[in-house]
RNA sequence: UCCUCCGUAGCUCAAUGGUAGAGCGAGCGGCUGUUAACCGCUAGGUUGCUGGUUCGAGUCCAGCCGGGGGAGCCA
């Protein structure tokens, strides 16, 4: 171990100077000039030169540049510390901006002195060398992978993404709502659930037929984590008229693929007195005020991400955030994919009204033909989930799916079915238990309007933006199955 | 769950069934206002695990474990 804290005095001048960001310097530069400036962060690489001097790449991780800062062998350290200092050191800087003399960055720190914080213990064996890693490699180090170029940009993306969602909304006068992430509802619809339980896993209490007794467990029931907010945020919204939901949603499906996540971010808006269109219509726009943020206030990243991740990355947002939707009909889609068969275009799946339209479909639509973001509206009821509300031609509902080129779904949602005695068909139908959904179904008792809403996947919301080919890169800390390490 | 590909040095990858290698990283030295620096030297390996075939297995076979990609499910 070789830890060492700062040996600044705590009384001394030095200390009370305020340590300033990266970001913050590089965009004050010609203000900082001739300035004593005091910098912290983490070493990137090291260079010596025998003139005298060592070049450090210096990351606070505040945008995506680092700091050369520029280390005179006449330290008090030079010798015995600085030429030690490898990748993933912690160090504090304090000197004087100055311009640089190199080639590759305008302004450098000239430093006074280097206090070094944490050195890295056995250098041979640290983690993340400044050199390429693969993405894979990268999970399996998921506690050090935001020290790189890659995982930083990603994390400040993210934030701008989260951010300029609430910002959208708010502006648009629509009231966060926090609903629950456990939930004592088996009829959420989507998907297999985590369940949530104090039990004991050997020996839980029976019934006398046998079964988990459940009315023993905390809750006195059955409980899981969330799937969707959506049932608990159509409440909030028959009350508030636009609300939204943001967080964590959990679904334990043994999903192995690059747009699956067992624990994900989820955004679903939900707006009264409102249809289809006007869901569609939220949803185009919710999706260009993100990009057009992130293009405006992230550019540095966004760069980096063009140079190494995605050549067309910044180009397809910029033409995204001009574009409108393409909006149509599941059953005009099903016309233009049963021309393409006919003139000959092979699908491995076969197309005809009444099936849900496959990945290869989905991808013919928008990469193919439009070439654009498609609003994909009014699809058979049968392939569609319970609460989606029956068109006049009693065979489709008011369902939309958008689809992205590259990334395929990245929004689902619907105008919800307002009229009992519709829902109650439908519950019947689907042979759904009207008893457990009866406060969803007094909605529709006590002052019931039209409304809708929409999920938008947080994570698929990010990996299209930058390019990411897989979710488990654009969150910190992915959970999938056989996966939580961290 | 199904299909498919892959597990070799800290990392990225080579190696026709015949002595286990390179680049980067790391250590040491040289050189230089350097910037994916450069040059030289050194260290670093139970080839995922178990078994089998063979005179001989990183390589072929079987099982297992781990990972990637795709499908389904969906966001």
């Amino acid at each position: 171990m070789s830890q060492r804290r700062s040996r600044l005095p705590p009384d001394s001048p030095e200390d009370l100077m305020t340590p300033r960001s990266i970001a913050d310097l590089i965009t004050h530069a010609r203000d900082a000039l001739g300035t004593q400036t005091r910098l912290q962060g983490w070493i990137r690489t090291r260079r010596d030169s025998k003139a005298g001097l060592s070049f450090i790449q210096l990351s606070d991780g505040s945008c995506f540049a680092s700091m050369q800062v520029v280390a005179p062998s006449d330290l008090s350290n030079y010798e015995h510390e600085i030429l030690h200092l490898t990748s993933g050191c912690s160090i504090v800087v304090e000197g004087e901006v100055v311009e640089s003399r190199g080639k590759g960055q305008s302004i450098e720190v000239k430093a006074s002195r280097i206090d070094v914080v944490g050195m890295v213990d056995d250098p041979d064996t640290y983690p993340i060398s400044p050199k390429q890693h693969s993405f894979e490699y990268l999970r399996e180090v998921a506690h050090l992978r935001p020290r790189t170029n890659t995982f930083g940009a990603i994390g400040r993306v993210r934030n701008c993404l989260a951010m300029a969602i609430h910002d959208f909304f708010q502006k648009d006068g629509f009231q966060w709502i926090h609903t629950p992430i456990i939930t004592a509802n088996d009829c959420e619809g989507a998907g297999e659930m985590f369940r949530v339980s104090t039990l004991e896993h050997e020996n839980p209490p029976r019934t006398e037929a046998g079964d988990v007794d459940f009315s023993q467990d905390f809750f006195g029931r059955e409980s899981h984590l969330t799937v969707s907010g959506q049932l608990a945020v159509e409440c909030w919204c028959l009350a508030l008229s636009k609300v939204y939901t943001f967080g964590p949603t959990f679904r334990a499906e043994n999903s192995h693929t690059s747009r699956h996540l067992a624990e994900f971010w989820m955004i679903e808006p939900e707006i009264a007195f409102a249809d289809l269109a006007a869901d569609a219509d939220l949803a185009e726009g919710l999706l260009k005020h993100c990009f057009k943020t992130l293009l405006d206030q992230r550019m540095d990243d966004m760069q980096f991400f063009a140079e190494r991740i995605e050549p067309d990355c910044v180009q397809r947002l910029e033409r995204f955030v001009e574009t409108s939707f393409e909006r149509m009909d599941y059953t005009d889609a099903i016309t233009v994919l049963e021309k393409a068969v006919a003139s000959g275009h092979k699908f491995e799946y076969p197309v005809s009204w009444g099936t849900d339209l496959q990945s290869e479909h989905e991808r013919y639509l928008v990469e193919e033909v439009v070439k654009k973001p498609i609003v994909l509206m009014n699809y058979p009821k049968d392939i569609k989930a319970f609460y989606m509300r029956l068109n006049d031609d009693g065979r489709t509902v008011a369902a939309m799916d958008v689809l992205a080129p590259g990334i395929g779904e990245i929004i689902g949602g619907s105008q919800r079915e307002e009229r009992l005695d519709v829902l109650d068909a439908r519950l019947d139908e689907m042979d759904l238990p009207k008893d457990e959904y009866w406060w969803y179904r007094d909605l529709r008792r006590y002052g019931t309007v039209p409304h809708a809403g929409f999920g938008l996947g947080f994570e698929r919301l990010i990996a299209y933006a930058t390019g990411m080919g897989n979710v488990r890169d654009v969150i910190p800390f992915p959970r999938t199955p056989g996966n939580a390490e961290f």
